[in-house]
DNA sequence: CGTTATGTTGACCTCCTTCAAAGGCTGTGG
DNA sequence: CCACAGCCTTTGAAGGAGGTCAACATAACG
């Protein structure tokens, strides 16, 4: 009943933890019926166009999920009777390579939905680790079916989610695989938003490489470089600044 | 009315000529009416749920086009009020890079579905040129639209090409732009199906170079070293012959 | 305070890009 | 029919960018 990497049924597949995945950083917390009424990225998200009312009738299948830094979600290949809308944190979306190594196709901030292709196939096609401690909303892939058939905006927001995630894929190709690494990187630190006002904790070196398609030492090499010229200021442990001018010069190769 | 690459209305889109491309292949030729009820690739694409009944009430404005080799479908940022499904030929999917390159993010084929963007936006997001003579049905995107939310089964099937848009787009990222130049290469041959039985035209040292994210040179010495190599026969002219096997082991890594 | 992940840096070498030139194929015009 | 032009491909040589392997530093954690 479930995909090769888990012999428990796919309700267990957010508690499994592969092997190449610290063993301490692996459950999915389960916090409880979710409340779409109050959720803040309710409006950015499938339901946007859904009453109150009706909103109620279908949460009871929807459960409000706590995913850990570092915690998979789901796997590739595995059956996905579930899909997932980020309410805060960042999900990555990896494949495995066969050399070992996984390549980041995307991430996916709050307001983005993962596993959307448990829609119209009934296996997983990456696997979904949280890069930070998350907060997802779980949803029966049959609620989305049924909604999606009869709410026409729901049916409008899941077509422009399918398309924006295609898009992210696209920019993925052209801003994190085309070019030099330093250019790769800028474009990275600009996407992140490390470019904008508000600032956030930085991936690790590792995950910048396998998002950008470089080593885990270039990256570093990049980010010390970058450093070095004062184009990110890393206000050690918190916060990070950013010079968005000159990432955005380096950027375009 | 229309991007600013093109001061006309968007029915002259595909006659415009960008200057990269060269003047003498230009227009895609109107050819008439679709027929869909006799087209091949009508199982494949958008209305393999409709009956033929259904099928002629949304005949009327569909065009089916010629697309010439190397003619301009649609160009980036320019208005999109068609789709285009595409019945014979290849399309690449283009993006222009700051540095005047460009990076090909996708190959569709026949069955494949062009300017989908059009369905949620009111531009597009890429630039589609025929690889080689192609042909297409234009469709306008009320036409979709408005089947989308009558038909259930082509609603069905218009998500299920959109999963298919995003699978391809990460296939790209995982398969062309990772890894060594060989074994992108690999990959891409593979992927052009000349690793099966039916071996088609390859394209050209350039266009290999921009969907791998390599250059023109290292796309020909490779190409000339799997030569060497055994890997593949170039029966003169006609087709290509691959080592669907070696080319596998090399597309590993 | 030792232990373990993660980040940084160095040295070396491979692979790819860059620049340049020569060969091959095609279409055109004399 | 041949010559020539133009484009694509191939190949060479040189240099640089990034990969690899290894050592070390730093930070996180019990």
């Amino acid at each position: 009943m479930d995909g090769p990497a888990s012999p428990a049924g796919p309700e267990e597949s957010v508690f499994m933890a592969p092997h190449r995945i610290k063993p301490y950083c692996t459950q999915a917390e389960w916090v409880g019926r979710a409340k779409c009424s109050v959720c803040d990225v309710r409006n950015l998200v499938l339901f946007s166009g859904l009453s109150a009312h009706e909103l109620d009738d279908i949460l009871l299948p929807i459960d409000n999920l706590r995913v850990p830094q570092h915690a998979v979600l789901y796997e590739q290949n595995q059956l996905a009777p579930f899909v997932y809308t980020v309410r805060s944190g960042i999900i990555k979306l990896c494949v495995d390579l066969p050399n070992g190594s996984q390549r980041i196709v995307r991430l996916l901030r709050p307001g983005d939905v993962a596993g959307m292709e448990a829609l119209v196939d009934d296996r997983h096609h990456h696997t979904a680790i949280a890069m930070r401690d998350a907060d997802v909303c779980r949803i029966p892939r049959e609620v989305v079916l049924r909604l999606d058939q009869t709410n026409p905006a729901v049916h409008r927001s899941l077509m422009q989610r399918w398309q924006c995630t295609v898009d992210q894929a696209d920019h993925c190709i052209v801003a994190l695989s085309t070019g030099s690494a330093e250019a790769r990187m800028a474009r990275l630190l600009i996407m992140l938003g490390c470019a904008g006002s508000h600032t956030e904790l930085l991936p690790s070196r590792e995950e910048m490489g396998a998002l950008a398609g470089i080593t885990t030492e270039t990256a570093s090499r990049v980010m010390a470089e970058f450093k070095r010229r004062g184009l990110i200021h890393s206000h050690k442990g918190s916060d990070v600044v950013c010079d968005a001018a000159g990432l955005a010069e380096i950027a375009k190769g």
